[in-house]
DNA sequence: CCGGCGATGGTCT
DNA sequence: GACCATCGCCGGC
Protein backbone atom coordinates (compact mmCIF):
# COMPACT_ATOMS: atom_id res chain seq x y z
CA UNK A 1 0.00 0.00 0.00
CA UNK A 2 2.99 2.45 0.52
CA UNK A 3 5.04 1.72 -2.44
CA UNK A 4 8.10 4.09 -3.49
CA UNK A 5 7.18 6.31 -5.85
CA UNK A 6 9.12 5.94 -9.38
CA UNK A 7 11.07 8.07 -11.61
CA UNK A 8 7.54 8.24 -14.25
CA UNK A 9 6.14 9.95 -11.33
CA UNK A 10 7.80 13.14 -11.65
CA UNK A 11 7.88 12.99 -15.37
CA UNK A 12 4.70 14.65 -15.56
CA UNK A 13 2.77 18.06 -15.38
CA UNK A 14 3.86 19.28 -12.14
CA UNK A 15 0.66 21.06 -10.96
CA UNK A 16 -1.06 17.20 -11.29
CA UNK A 17 1.83 15.98 -9.11
CA UNK A 18 2.08 19.10 -6.46
CA UNK A 19 -1.57 17.74 -5.69
CA UNK A 20 -0.94 13.97 -5.54
CA UNK A 21 1.92 14.28 -3.63
CA UNK A 22 -0.29 15.22 -0.14
CA UNK A 23 -0.84 12.45 1.75
CA UNK A 24 2.26 10.46 0.76
CA UNK A 25 4.71 9.78 2.91
CA UNK A 26 8.34 11.01 3.21
CA UNK A 27 10.83 8.96 4.76
CA UNK A 28 14.64 10.21 5.98
CA UNK A 29 16.62 7.22 6.92
CA UNK A 30 19.61 8.61 9.27
CA UNK A 31 23.24 7.71 9.05
CA UNK A 32 23.24 5.23 12.05
CA UNK A 33 19.91 3.20 10.66
CA UNK A 34 16.70 5.13 11.90
CA UNK A 35 13.73 5.81 10.29
CA UNK A 36 11.46 8.52 10.62
CA UNK A 37 7.84 8.81 8.11
CA UNK A 38 6.21 11.75 8.09
CA UNK A 39 2.97 12.76 5.69
CA UNK A 40 3.21 15.52 3.48
CA UNK A 41 1.21 17.70 4.10
CA UNK A 42 1.56 21.20 2.44
CA UNK A 43 3.34 21.67 -0.90
CA UNK A 44 4.72 24.57 -3.59
CA UNK A 45 4.68 24.54 -7.59
CA UNK A 46 7.52 25.93 -9.26
CA UNK A 47 7.35 25.89 -12.86
CA UNK A 48 9.65 26.54 -15.91
CA UNK A 49 11.81 29.64 -16.64
CA UNK A 50 8.97 31.94 -17.54
CA UNK A 51 7.77 31.67 -13.57
CA UNK A 52 9.83 34.87 -12.18
CA UNK A 53 9.32 32.63 -8.80
CA UNK A 54 11.12 30.01 -10.03
CA UNK A 55 14.68 29.90 -9.51
CA UNK A 56 14.81 28.71 -12.89
CA UNK A 57 13.89 31.53 -14.03
CA UNK A 58 17.38 33.23 -13.68
CA UNK A 59 18.29 30.96 -16.19
CA UNK A 60 20.48 27.27 -16.41
CA UNK A 61 23.23 28.09 -13.28
CA UNK A 62 25.12 25.95 -11.24
CA UNK A 63 22.59 26.36 -8.69
CA UNK A 64 19.86 25.80 -10.87
CA UNK A 65 21.07 22.86 -13.25
CA UNK A 66 19.39 20.39 -11.54
CA UNK A 67 16.19 21.87 -12.33
CA UNK A 68 16.83 21.58 -15.91
CA UNK A 69 17.88 17.89 -15.21
CA UNK A 70 15.78 14.42 -15.41
CA UNK A 71 12.92 14.72 -12.77
CA UNK A 72 12.48 12.45 -9.30
CA UNK A 73 16.03 14.27 -8.08
CA UNK A 74 15.96 15.85 -5.21
CA UNK A 75 16.74 19.70 -5.12
CA UNK A 76 18.19 21.51 -1.62
CA UNK A 77 18.83 24.38 -1.64
CA UNK A 78 20.31 26.89 0.95
CA UNK A 79 17.69 30.21 1.94
CA UNK A 80 18.64 33.27 4.68
CA UNK A 81 22.49 31.76 5.12
CA UNK A 82 20.62 29.39 7.67
CA UNK A 83 17.85 27.04 6.44
CA UNK A 84 17.16 24.93 3.37
CA UNK A 85 14.32 24.12 1.27
CA UNK A 86 13.56 20.45 -0.05
CA UNK A 87 12.39 19.91 -3.78
CA UNK A 88 11.67 16.93 -5.79
CA UNK A 89 12.62 17.66 -9.44
CA UNK A 90 9.41 17.56 -12.01
CA UNK A 91 9.05 17.31 -15.61
CA UNK A 92 10.56 16.07 -18.49
CA UNK A 93 14.48 16.35 -18.93
CA UNK A 94 15.23 20.37 -20.35
CA UNK A 95 11.63 22.02 -18.95
CA UNK A 96 13.04 23.18 -14.97
CA UNK A 97 10.49 23.04 -12.37
CA UNK A 98 9.92 21.37 -8.98
CA UNK A 99 7.69 21.08 -5.90
CA UNK A 100 8.79 22.37 -2.56
CA UNK A 101 7.48 20.47 0.18
CA UNK A 102 6.87 23.17 2.93
CA UNK A 103 4.96 20.66 5.47
CA UNK A 104 5.12 17.36 6.83
CA UNK A 105 3.13 15.51 10.04
CA UNK A 106 5.49 13.34 11.73
CA UNK A 107 3.28 10.22 11.58
CA UNK A 108 6.11 6.98 13.18
CA UNK A 109 9.69 6.38 13.04
CA UNK A 110 11.08 2.70 12.93
CA UNK A 111 14.09 1.05 13.52
CA UNK A 112 15.66 -0.10 10.12
CA UNK A 113 14.53 -3.41 10.31
CA UNK A 114 11.16 -3.00 11.56
CA UNK A 115 11.58 -4.72 14.77
CA UNK A 116 9.99 -2.24 16.79
CA UNK A 117 8.21 1.34 16.20
CA UNK A 118 9.47 4.20 18.63
CA UNK A 119 8.18 7.82 19.49
CA UNK A 120 9.48 10.17 16.61
CA UNK A 121 10.21 12.13 19.96
CA UNK A 122 13.44 9.56 20.49
CA UNK A 123 14.92 11.08 17.89
CA UNK A 124 15.34 14.34 20.28
CA UNK A 125 14.55 17.81 19.71
CA UNK A 126 10.83 17.70 19.01
CA UNK A 127 10.26 17.21 15.33
CA UNK A 128 8.29 20.04 13.88
CA UNK A 129 7.70 19.66 10.33
CA UNK A 130 5.70 22.63 10.20
CA UNK A 131 8.05 25.02 7.43
CA UNK A 132 10.02 24.22 4.67
CA UNK A 133 13.05 25.42 6.73
CA UNK A 134 12.07 23.69 10.08
CA UNK A 135 11.31 19.80 8.11
CA UNK A 136 14.74 20.15 6.36
CA UNK A 137 16.27 21.20 9.95
CA UNK A 138 14.42 18.31 11.65
CA UNK A 139 14.89 15.63 8.92
CA UNK A 140 18.78 16.85 8.84
CA UNK A 141 18.10 17.42 5.05
CA UNK A 142 21.23 19.85 2.95
CA UNK A 143 22.33 20.51 0.00
CA UNK A 144 24.18 17.50 -0.26
CA UNK A 145 21.29 15.88 -1.60
CA UNK A 146 20.96 18.08 -4.50
CA UNK A 147 20.89 15.65 -7.03
CA UNK A 148 20.16 12.30 -5.40
CA UNK A 149 17.26 10.44 -6.49
CA UNK A 150 14.11 10.57 -4.89
CA UNK A 151 12.73 6.99 -6.49
CA UNK A 152 15.18 4.83 -4.79
CA UNK A 153 16.50 4.06 -0.92
CA UNK A 154 20.14 5.14 -1.70
CA UNK A 155 19.79 8.66 -0.82
CA UNK A 156 18.39 8.22 2.63
CA UNK A 157 15.38 10.51 1.57
CA UNK A 158 12.94 9.09 -0.54
CA UNK A 159 8.52 9.44 -1.13
CA UNK A 160 6.46 6.58 -0.99
CA UNK A 161 2.53 6.12 -1.65
CA UNK A 162 -0.03 7.01 0.79
CA UNK A 163 -3.73 7.34 0.79
CA UNK A 164 -4.48 9.65 -1.87
CA UNK A 165 -6.29 13.20 -0.56
CA UNK A 166 -9.09 13.23 -2.45
CA UNK A 167 -9.87 16.96 -4.41
CA UNK A 168 -12.30 18.09 -2.01
CA UNK A 169 -9.72 17.67 0.94
CA UNK A 170 -7.19 20.07 -1.17
CA UNK A 171 -6.96 23.68 -0.78
CA UNK A 172 -5.35 25.84 -2.88
CA UNK A 173 -3.58 29.14 -1.74
CA UNK A 174 -0.88 31.74 -3.06
CA UNK A 175 2.74 31.22 -2.68
CA UNK A 176 4.54 32.44 -0.22
CA UNK A 177 7.35 35.12 0.22
CA UNK A 178 7.23 35.80 -3.50
CA UNK A 179 5.60 39.01 -3.86
CA UNK A 180 8.99 40.19 -6.15
CA UNK A 181 7.38 37.93 -9.12
CA UNK A 182 4.86 40.23 -10.32
CA UNK A 183 1.64 38.07 -12.06
CA UNK A 184 3.42 35.23 -11.10
CA UNK A 185 2.93 36.22 -7.32
CA UNK A 186 -0.63 35.29 -7.38
CA UNK A 187 -0.91 32.35 -8.77
CA UNK A 188 -2.70 29.12 -6.36
CA UNK A 189 0.18 26.61 -6.93
CA UNK A 190 0.16 26.02 -3.31
CA UNK A 191 -1.51 23.15 -2.04
CA UNK A 192 -2.42 21.92 1.61
CA UNK A 193 -4.66 18.96 3.29
CA UNK A 194 -8.38 20.40 4.70
CA UNK A 195 -7.46 18.88 7.89
CA UNK A 196 -4.31 20.84 8.15
CA UNK A 197 -5.92 24.12 7.41
CA UNK A 198 -5.19 27.02 10.12
C1' DC B 1 -1.82 37.58 20.26
C1' DC B 2 0.40 40.11 16.63
C1' DG B 3 3.71 42.47 13.47
C1' DG B 4 8.31 43.81 12.64
C1' DC B 5 12.92 42.73 12.25
C1' DG B 6 17.56 40.60 12.61
C1' DA B 7 20.42 36.50 11.78
C1' DT B 8 23.63 34.70 8.23
C1' DG B 9 25.85 32.78 3.88
C1' DG B 10 25.34 31.18 -0.97
C1' DT B 11 24.47 32.90 -5.43
C1' DC B 12 24.40 36.03 -9.08
C1' DT B 13 25.18 41.06 -10.88
C1' DG C 1 27.01 44.31 -2.95
C1' DA C 2 22.03 42.98 -3.14
C1' DC C 3 18.84 39.70 -2.72
C1' DC C 4 16.64 35.80 -0.72
C1' DA C 5 10.67 29.83 -1.89
C1' DT C 6 12.52 31.35 6.58
C1' DC C 7 12.23 31.32 11.44
C1' DG C 8 11.85 32.85 16.08
C1' DC C 9 12.43 36.55 19.19
C1' DC C 10 10.92 40.77 21.09
C1' DG C 11 8.07 44.62 22.10
C1' DG C 12 3.51 46.67 21.84
C1' DC C 13 -1.19 46.20 22.24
Amino acid sequence: MTKILKEEFYNRDTLNIVRELLGCFLIRRFDDGRIIKAKIVETEAYIGQDDLACHASKGRTKRTDVMFGPAGRWYVYMIYGMYHCLNVVTEQEGFPAAVLIRAVDPVKSLRDHGARPIKSKDHGASFNGDGPGKLCRDLQITRALTGTKAYTRESGLWITSGNPVSESRIVALKRVGVDYAGEWKDKEWRFKTADYTD
